[in-house]
RNA sequence: GGCGGAGUAGCUCAGCUGGUUAGAGCACCGGAAUCAUAAUCCGGGUGUCGGGGGUUCAAGUCCCUCCUCCGCUACCA
């Protein structure tokens, strides 16, 4: 058994197009994904669409299409968008899946079974749009005098018996959960979940009877699951749930939800509530990352500011994107974003320091060594520079993805490009190679070994482009793990086969500012 | 209304349990170098650390208060 590492992002609905945030989400979870494979753990990855509720099955009327041509046509966006981002999940699951409807079924039985559910009537105004029921005290007064809920949107006064969840009878427990640490993260999003517990907890309505687009409670005609029940059992879907699967054994519980700041409470209280009363165990942590502003606004169609993130990564690489928009942020902040903000990450970062110095040191071995790498004998300088360029490769980068502050071990990892490019300054092989031959030799395979460490270590943030890289160097496929930093043979392996490197191409060309756009 | 967070160099932000001249990146200015993707390296910041008051030998770092912004949450007439 090697250490099996279970990941999620949430599950995204699929009533528009994917945006920015979507492809943010995704790709934060395929670097942690990648990141634990490349530590040598087995890894399972999943993401998907959250295709029932009422607001598909309205939108699919309005567009003269059954709920599940609009769900078939809108998901396929969601998996297009993760292919193109080179977001490798193990699943990209529906929850319209066949199977997806059986896990929910049995949870809900599980939980019928512990007591926890009964039925009752449910009466009041409901927002379609917001999915709530509101008191007639929240309501606002709308511009000819309707009314309409706090978020004002349009309500309509709906009576329905409902299945309701014993959550009241969970908030202890919930409050200890809560309370462990590293359960819930960002910390800020802990205190807001331990307040609201604290408050008190009202029972849950969990089915309706109002539209069928869900999964049919089992032994219920006529309500179909409240949409956050068969949402959040997504996560076990993936693994075979009900069934006693090796995945299952394996993968659950999951090591990291990774979701949005916006969904905290229904990753933190109702679903861990649903497996308590369900008997199945919690997941290990929940991670509710910030969002991304387009230059510091929220985008909104009103706004006529929403980004297609395709079309982001189309202007300038998915792997610029992908760097940008981990290295930018912090993790679990909000954040900005704006053309010319990753264009001037990336030339900074990838194009000038880090893809600028394995140009010039590949260069000079292919043109002063015939691209010959040997074994060479390191001084106290080539020594020292390896070791800090291990360190950051080795140590400090994983620590803190480990954390998933990935930001922060981006910048330790630029640290040591940094120091490698002084290098390149203080021995200026250039000079040497009338001086000294031999000595400029062991500058440049010196050079030649921290390159390969570097691109090891940033292989989940830019995977294209590190592989590239990797190939360049000669690095065999099967030795490009973090593992394999320790590893002190690979380079007199690689010199015993004679290998030559060719002439070298940029592996992070710069990138330009596109022509500002009318809007 | 309650709880929590934030307000630090032009911009984005670091600054743990209070302690030498408050830091980084970007941008900008000057210099060096010329292997390289006009890339690199070195040097350059007198910032009322949101305002005011207080505690302390000493506060960006603690306390009070006010202002602004954000998040969660509640609700009265």
């Amino acid at each position: 058994m090697s250490d099996p590492y279970y990941i999620t992002t949430a599950i995204s609905y699929p009533n528009g197009p994917p945006h920015i945030g979507h492809a943010y989400e995704a790709i934060a979870a395929d670097v942690m994904a990648r990141f634990q494979r490349l530590r040598g753990r087995e890894v399972r990855f999943q993401t998907g669409t959250d295709e029932h509720g009422l607001k598909m099955a309205r939108k699919a009327e309005e567009q003269g299409k059954t709920a599940r041509e609009l769900a078939d046509e809108m998901s396929c966006h969601f998996r297009k968008m993760c292919d193109a981002l080179n977001v490798k999940y193990d699943r990209f699951i529906r929850t319209v899946d066949e199977d997806h409807h059986r896990a929910s079924q049995a949870i809900w039985r599980a939980m019928e079974a512990s007591n926890d559910l009964y039925l009752d009537r449910y009466e009041g105004w409901y927002s379609v749009r917001d999915e709530a029921y509101y008191d007639e005290k929240e309501l606002v007064a709308g511009e000819s005098g309707e009314k309409l809920s706090p978020q004002g949107t349009p309500i309509e006064w709906t009576v329905e018996e409902s299945w309701f969840f014993r959550l009241s009878k969970y908030q202890q427990p919930l409050l200890d959960l809560l309370n462990t640490p590293g359960f819930l993260e960002p910390e800020s999003r802990r205190n807001e979940m331990i307040a609201f517990v604290s408050g008190g907890l009202k029972d849950l309505s969990v089915s309706r009877t109002s539209f069928d687009w869900g999964v049919p409670v089992p032994g219920s005609d006529g309500h179909v699951m409240y949409v956050w029940v068969d949402a959040l059992t997504n996560y076990i879907t993936g693994l075979g749930y009900p069934d006693d699967t090796d995945m299952w054994r394996k993968f659950w519980p999951a090591n990291l939800h990774l979701i949005g700041k916006d969904i905290v409470r229904f990753h933190t209280v109702y679903w861990p509530a649903f497996l308590m009363s369900a008997g199945i165990a919690l997941p290990k942590q929940v991670f509710g990352h910030g969002f991304l502003l387009n230059r510091g606004q929220k985008e909104s169609k009103s706004l006529g500011n929403v980004t297609d993130p395709l079309e982001l990564a189309e202007a300038f690489g998915v792997d610029a994107l992908r760097y940008f928009l981990l290295r930018e942020v912090a993790f679990g902040q909000d954040g900005s974003y704006s053309p010319e903000a990753i264009v001037t990450r990336s030339n900074a970062e990838l194009a000038n320091s880090f893809g600028n110095l394995a140009q010039r040191t590949l260069s000079m071995i292919h043109k002063n060594l015939d691209g010959i790498i040997t074994e060479f004998t390191p001084t106290d300088d080539d020594k020292a520079l390896l070791s800090k360029v291990k360190e950051a490769c080795a140590e400090g980068l994983p620590a803190q993805f480990e954390k998933l502050a990935f930001s922060v071990g981006i910048e330790a990892w630029m640290q040591a490009v940094h120091a490698c490019n002084q290098y390149v300054d203080e021995q200026a092989p250039w000079a040497l190679k009338k001086t000294d031959p031999e000595r400029m030799r062991a500058v440049l395979l010196t050079l030649f070994m921290a390159i390969r460490d570097l691109a090891i270590a940033i292989q989940p943030v830019i995977p294209a482009k590190a592989a590239g890289l990797l190939d360049q160097l000669g690095v065999p496929q099967d030795q490009r793990n973090y593992a394999d930093l320790g590893n002190a043979s690979w380079f007199s392996a690689l010199a015993a086969t004679g290998h030559a490197i060719d002439k070298p191409t940029p592996a992070f060309p710069r990138l330009e500012i596109p022509e500002a756009e009318t809007s």
